[in-house]
DNA sequence: TCTCCATTTATCACATTGTGATAGCAATTG
DNA sequence: CAATTGCTATCACAATGTGATAAATGGAGA
């Protein structure tokens, strides 16, 4: 199944090298970086520049195309996600009988990008608006899959508001929170936002593993018995690996 | 010397057409727009799909890949464009003995992306600074070429303060220099800004013929000869035409 | 539910490109 | 000036793109 890789994979593969690279283009390391010959990398370098994906600027510097960039400018990563992302959650609600929510992390806070609500269901969340991290369901997820240096700083740089009784505020206790979802894959809020809030979610993936978001499913009560819990997680993963593929492989 | 057209440039100016009408594709529109026959636009979707450049919203939606804009979201074409510019900058000012600018038009004000000062020629302008549009060189050049419309709407937006004693204000009489301007092919401020300021300025059009910016050789004395503006004009083209090539093809 | 229409995929023989090793040129650095 | 690295040119061969055609899918409306 796996498609035979055109040339514009590779050549899109060494875009992304170079963006990731700052415009430094160092032929033998990129040539071991990305398993393509040298000669080749310079045919698609060349690809590129006829493209119109980028310039030359100084020798062994290549910068994206500000012609290029301009016809981007109407669009930006937040917008385009929450469109992409709704219909997924329109489906989820419906499925599972719940709110659901598409968050990313910004500045160690959630900002929930789009929100699809369960027939009526009375949920305090907003579009683009803010949480706090360490205590929401996506918010856990995400914090879970930083790098040990990031989640160190996260975890530094409390204090950590104690929102409702349940809600957990001592570092060490969120750490080893953080350690229990990754572990298990998914983020449980158990009213620790407020009292009337349950929620699990889960990561979703671009297709190298890269956190791109998190899915959630929210209820103003309590999900019933393990059995339903597990079968919420099954259709959330199931939505976040559509989303991982509509996202598609270069990514 | 026209080299061939690798799938890449088909495929990326099917992205062009994508993000300019918004994601909105119509496959017999667009076969007769980009001269391409409907099953190869599909290979080309599918291309851009699996690149990582697009994703599919809607059927017949297609929108920039996230994973991909976060990639650029490091760069504005502003940074990449000063960058690019200014080594031609540099070997302008060295062979014409001015100092030299590129600007381009922002909220029908002229922004200094670049400057190249001659051995330290006194020139007031800064790096990112803005200046009227209506009585400079770089500014005249670019309002020459907007849209009829864009003019129109440019001209009825005075009142235009008169900086010095030769500063063109009246309306009718911008738009008769606009016009001088446009048929030249260069603009002249002849102490319109500035009593000790004399400037002229050539476009920089992308390889598809749209105005990127202007690039100008200022200088606090009135040039000496008609021969020597002559000789001026002729550089700035030589070094404007080099900019449009090091942006490349595909713009 | 069924029909209709535009979108989208699949398939083919054929033409065109991409590939990568090698050699050589060009430009920067010391 | 030599030396290093960036970059281009060329080749025979393999792989991919091409476009006409046909068929399948999905969504909007009767």
């Amino acid at each position: 199944m796996t498609r035979s890789m055109s040339s514009f994979d590779k050549a899109m593969a060494l875009f992304g090298a170079l963006v990731a690279q700052d415009g430094v283009f160092e032929s033998d390391a990129m040539s071991v970086q990305l398993g393509v010959p040298e000669s080749t990398l310079y045919r698609h370098l060349n690809a590129l520049h006829s493209a119109g994906l980028i310039c030359r600027s100084r020798r062994g510097r290549y910068l994206p195309n500000p012609v290029f960039l301009k016809k981007l400018e109407g669009y930006t990563p937040h917008a385009v996600l929450s469109e992409l992302v709704r219909p997924f959650l329109d489906q989820l609600s419906v499925a599972l009988e719940t709110t659901t929510h598409f968050g990313l992390l910004e500045n160690d806070m959630v900002t929930y990008l789009a929100k699809s609500v369960f027939e009526g269901e009375e949920v305090f969340t907003r579009e683009n608006g803010q949480l706090e991290a360490y205590c929401s369901a996506i918010g856990k997820v995400l914090l879970s899959h930083m790098t040990v240096d990031e989640r160190r700083a996260y975890i530094s740089s409390g204090p950590f508001p104690k929102l409702t009784d349940k809600t957990i505020t001592d570092p060490a206790a969120i750490e080893r929170e953080l350690h229990r979802t990754r572990n298990k894959g998914f983020g449980v809020d158990d009213g620790e936002v407020h009292n009337a809030l349950y929620c699990i979610a889960v990561p979703v993936f671009s297709s190298r593993g890269i956190v791109v978001g998190a899915i959630s499913s929210s209820s103003s009560q309590r999900w019933a018995s393990p059995k339903e819990q597990r079968d919420r997680l099954i259709q959330l993963n199931g939505v976040a690996q559509s989303i991982s593929s509509t996202l598609g492989a270069g990514a």
